[in-house]
DNA sequence: ACGATGTCGTTACCCTAGGTAATGACCTAT
DNA sequence: ATAGGTCATTACCTAGGGTAACGACATCGT
């Protein structure tokens, strides 16, 4: 079993020109309390519009962002699973649960502490994350190949930044 | 009855150099495929540790986006709410309901059509909107003003560009 | 060595909030 | 006038958050 290396994360440097953007934004909606509102309503109305196009998946938006982690960060326990998605150990529980039923994750006692139990991904979980990451993310991929590259580059360095706000 | 001039919209336009970032990344972040998975998991994300912080809120997540979509667009049917937010029109009926029964959302009868009723938020929804608002970007804002100016003007372009494509 | 305490994982149960189906009220077009 | 379309609501299902409680096991203190 390999695991991705997806690391969504670049090294800082300072100092680094972005090239050129097809909007500007007033130095008002810059300021933290006004770009805080924006930001929230935006990043909420972009993870509605994205729930649209799951609809023919076999998993759902819990269940694939359990099982991404489990390809990118490897094994791990129920609690780190939780803790790493921001929820309880409980619906964590369950959500993992469905994930073995489904085949796509095993469990294996440790043979060093009989209360934990470590989850890996299988095989066919493995296939299940490529085959979901490429049909989920068609759609947005589509939206994503119509933009200028400039803004492309503008929505990479911010998806690092919401990276960063959202494991602080 | 005033309504706020919320425009997360800024009119575009071509070549505008963005000044400088803490942040840079790898050219292949920045090509289409690649970039959908990265930003769907960052926001995915993004939205979970925002949603942390709403604990001692009287009104919910999806409460607040039906209000403040009332306060920002002004008045409306149950119909035309349900697809700004994109959503059924029975769940948001539903969520109509709470909003009229806290007395932050008022019905009015379409006096040219009966079959049709006019939300319009009240005084009092208008101020819970301005001090949920305010208590909601609090950690959101703290976050952002820790960051470099320029970076803050990444997460304003890019709040633009997420606009637009959750509208598309 | 053994009991008290702490931790991990699960189950049970509540709530919010998506979805579809069906219905009633009303409008519109033939 | 009536058939069909539209708006809003209600009823019901499911997913997925939360807390409480419990069993199994580890660890620590005496």
């Amino acid at each position: 079993m390999t695991y991705d290396t997806y690391m969504p994360h670049a090294p800082a440097s300072r100092d680094e020109p972005v090239p050129r953007a097809t909007t500007t934004v007033p130095a008002s909606a810059c300021r933290p309390a006004p770009l805080a509102g924006d930001l929230r309503v935006a990043v909420t109305r972009a993870t509605r519009r994205l729930r649209l196009e799951r609809s023919s998946d076999q998993i759902t938006d819990t269940q694939y962002a359990a099982l991404a982690a489990l390809a990118n960060r490897g094994p791990m326990t129920t609690t780190a699973l939780a803790e790493d998605q921001h929820v309880q150990t409980p619906p964590m529980s369950r959500t993992v649960a469905a994930l073995v039923d489904s085949g796509l994750v095993r469990r294996d006692e440790d043979p060093t502490d009989g209360r934990q139990t470590v989850l890996s991904i299988t095989d066919a979980g493995m296939t299940e994350v490529k085959e979901t990451r490429r049909r989920r993310n068609a759609w947005l991929a589509q939206r994503l190949a119509e933009l200028d590259p400039a803004d492309r580059e503008i929505l990479a360095r911010a998806t690092v930044l919401l990276e960063r706000i959202a494991t602080s």
